[in-house]
DNA sequence: CGATCGCTTGATTCCGATCAACAGGAGTGG
DNA sequence: CCACTCCTGTTGATCGGAATCAAGCGATCG
């Protein structure tokens, strides 16, 4: 078990990065505290109870589920910004843990309930966050399901380069194994694909962190 | 494209197998036609308008998500009783079709959504339904990213028999393909796995379509 | 009856896992 | 500064499980 290195502090206000303009999220940067998780702690785990609702400031964070054999899945990646740690029953059904150190918004989840029970707007914004995380996921089925390695891996660098800059240049904040156990692959394989794509002149690699996409079209007639 | 043969009739009051108390589904019940579609026949595609909501009363629908070279991830089985084609965005993300002839309770989305912005209770129903299917999607996605082939079969026939009767029969309403898109197998894998448990004396098939778990703690363990 | 469809079974191939060694950096302490 | 370890990532060799290709089988149906 890792040891819990928080430091708490109030908000000052609504100065964060990937701050949203939508009144939930504003909520959350009102009524929360901002802690500081050092890379690799447990936010979190599977099973225990719902307590809070999280918001990335920055940083970047793992949701996963676990096998009792130490197989894992990774279900997500949270960037700054993006809420975590909504569920509709009482305890997580998966752990979260900070990739890299991390400053995180928690809010109590029974003072957002409660702002949800008073205002339709909130309710609508906690259902639609619901919904878009399950389209989320819903796509990643069909990489775990019908894609073979190369398939996945462009998937992956696709999507990521969607999600936090539209340059061409991505920085990866999570290691080999974590992107291997998010694409149901291992590490090794994850590894030697990227090469390859390298080889191919797709991407080019100045560091195992650093990803310069340089052919995009050649990834996406991988992903069809 | 299929031939739509649906037989239109007013729902009769609340006589429907799997009508479950709460009153979301009570209220499709009342506002809802009733809808026939024969095997096969698709519901929706990925990408129409989501102008409805659907309950299955009798038969079978799977939800899936095509690539366009034909590969198919089957991401659930809907079962009478269950609500189905519940998305937040205005087009479906994926395409539904009954596995066999099925009747379907089917309700204007903007009736549902109507309900919701005046009673609090519906509204919460539909966080739940979505909710919830987010939590059996990220249990699916563990499925598909870290089991083998036995694994994933055990994991099916464990999932399945508890969904529709605790006895030790299964009656199965899909194909041996549909099963194998659900896993993301191969129909040969499926096939042959099902008839290796057999072997093993931990499941018996006395037709393709019907299974007897006669060793629930041996499918358990395949599961870890 | 032939025909189609869903399923089974066999032979072979191939992709990704596994096992193992090694390389490169970052951090630590002498 | 170097020597050391730890950690992450790369690379190679081999193995195995599931896909693929192909044939056969048994229902159901016109």
């Amino acid at each position: 078990m890792l040891i819990r290195t928080a430091t708490t502090t109030r908000t000052p206000g609504r100065l964060f990065p990937g701050a949203s303009t939508d009144s939930l999220s504003a909520a959350m940067e009102l009524m929360g505290a901002c802690i500081s998780y050092v890379r690799n702690f447990e936010i979190y785990g599977e099973g225990e109870p719902t307590e809070y609702l999280y918001k990335v400031v920055s940083g970047t964070v793992r949701s996963c589920k676990l096998l009792d054999d130490g197989r894992r899945q990774v279900t997500a990646f949270h960037m700054p910004g993006e809420i975590f740690g909504l569920e509709v029953g009482d305890t997580h059904s998966f752990s979260a843990e900070a990739i890299a150190d991390s400053t995180i918004i928690v809010v109590k989840r029974s003072a957002i309930l409660g702002l949800a029970a008073r205002d339709v707007e909130i309710a609508h914004q906690l259902w639609t966050l619901t919904a878009r995380e399950l389209q989320r996921v819903q796509d990643h089925m069909l990489i775990l399901g019908c894609m073979g390695a190369k398939e996945k891996v462009a998937a992956f660098l696709l999507q990521f380069s969607k999600r936090c800059s539209d340059s061409n240049e991505i920085k990866l904040p999570m290691s080999r194994q974590d992107i291997a156990d998010y694409l149901g692959l291992t590490m090794e394989t994850v590894s030697r694909t990227m090469n390859q794509l390298e080889h191919d002149a797709t991407i080019t690699l100045p560091t195992s962190r650093r990803i310069v996409l340089r052919n995009r079209a050649a990834l996406k007639r991988l992903n069809a």
